[in-house]
DNA sequence: ACCATTTCTTATCATAGGTCAATTTTTTAA
DNA sequence: TTAAAAAATTGACCTATGATAAGAAATGGT
């Protein structure tokens, strides 16, 4: 009798987001309690497990991902077959092919977990909708959008100005604790060196740091 | 006296922007004429000749900046002094250096004028004000965001998975009016190669085009 | 129209990073 | 625990692009 509660009341949990979870997807933001709730009852809950795919290549792309907690990374194929991470999300990250997204055409994008995950879905529609009735929620995804800008702005004038050395270095500082999870050919896939390559790389540093 | 006359309007003009040219800031967008006329106040006219520059690394950037007419050249001065073209807008695009501008820090970015060019300028703080006044505002401002997000999406993939020379292919189908005005070592810098190397790329091109 | 300046091209040589293939190390699953 | 699979490293060689320098072509100011 027990478990069966407790099975019944896990299977609720997947279906949508606490009012908690809300807050901490929009941060403290100035809405009344029904709105919130309104809020709550557009996301759904995706637990992903290690290697599992949020989204593939190919197909239709109508939802936006907020990462709670885990990691995700990017990716896609050019025509070599070649593959080319093209960013990390971890906790507290939106994620999703946006350029799809926008374009309504299909993902050109990969999305997979790298560890369980747990994220919330909300579909571009809902999106689009939550702003129109929710001012601090429009509010709040333009600074995210903005942010997100400046971010790219960043990323582009490295890789137009940095050695695929300095570029690395520069990962390691920004993305501190994913090492563990990603692979070092992700890695050197997302600095856009070839894995070989970045095992060179760490070869002479680690050369360098203990002389 | 007419010379004179004519002076005074051409003053009286460059201080701001008339109704029908926010109409064309914004397109065609769902506001009172007391609105319009508002939002053409926060405007200021900005015409800049042939070389002049916009703004300059170093400097405070307050401003974001419609591209009424003309042609302009976002660049930056990495570490070793070598020039980087980040971007080009042409007719009907903003530009600044969003990231100095999001973050309050000295700019990073060069903004020069390529040709004779016509600019409305609007200040951050009144571009805040006039998305929380005027909610059509905000929307379009954020889809505006939402569409350089993406467009930067592409950016980057190409960066990681074209060879120059196909992203020089591509630069030409995506501005293909902008070649009159741009060097080719502003070309060549935006494609991450050095001018030579596009000279190369450029000599192998004809040469296979005329077999 | 002319000279000065800037831009573009070409050639040569140097180098970062790519490719391929073999080996070692680490991770995964039975 | 061990065998199999995946990932990382290494070495030998190759290629696209960079650096430098010099000359050709285009542009701009007077």
């Amino acid at each position: 009798m027990q478990s069966f509660l407790l099975s019944f009341i896990f299977e609720g949990m997947n279906k949508g987001i606490s009012l908690g979870e809300v807050q901490q997807v929009f941060g403290v933001l100035n809405v009344s309690e029904d709105e919130l709730k309104y809020l709550a009852s557009k996301f759904e809950r995706i637990e992903l497990k290690k290697g599992d795919h949020l989204l593939r290549a190919g197909s239709r792309v109508e939802h936006t991902y907020y990462l709670y907690e885990g990691c995700m990374r990017t990716y896609f194929i050019d025509d070599q077959g070649k593959e080319h991470t093209f960013q990390f999300a971890v906790d507290d990250w939106w994620t999703s092919d946006y350029n799809a997204l926008l374009k309504k055409e299909p993902a050109m994008m990969n999305i997979e977990a790298l560890k369980d995950t747990t994220l919330f879905s909300l579909s571009m529609h809902d999106l689009e909708e939550t702003c129109d009735k929710i001012r601090p929620v429009e509010r709040f995804h333009r600074m995210k959008l903005q942010r997100a800008f400046a971010s790219f702005q960043r990323r582009i004038m490295q890789n137009l100005s940095k050695t695929a050395r300095e570029r690395y270095i520069n990962f390691l500082a920004s993305y501190p604790d994913i090492e563990r999870e990603v692979k070092n050919y992700h890695i050197a896939s997302y600095l856009g060196i070839t894995s070989e390559s970045l095992s060179r790389i760490r070869r002479e540093m680690s050369r360098k740091d203990k002389p």
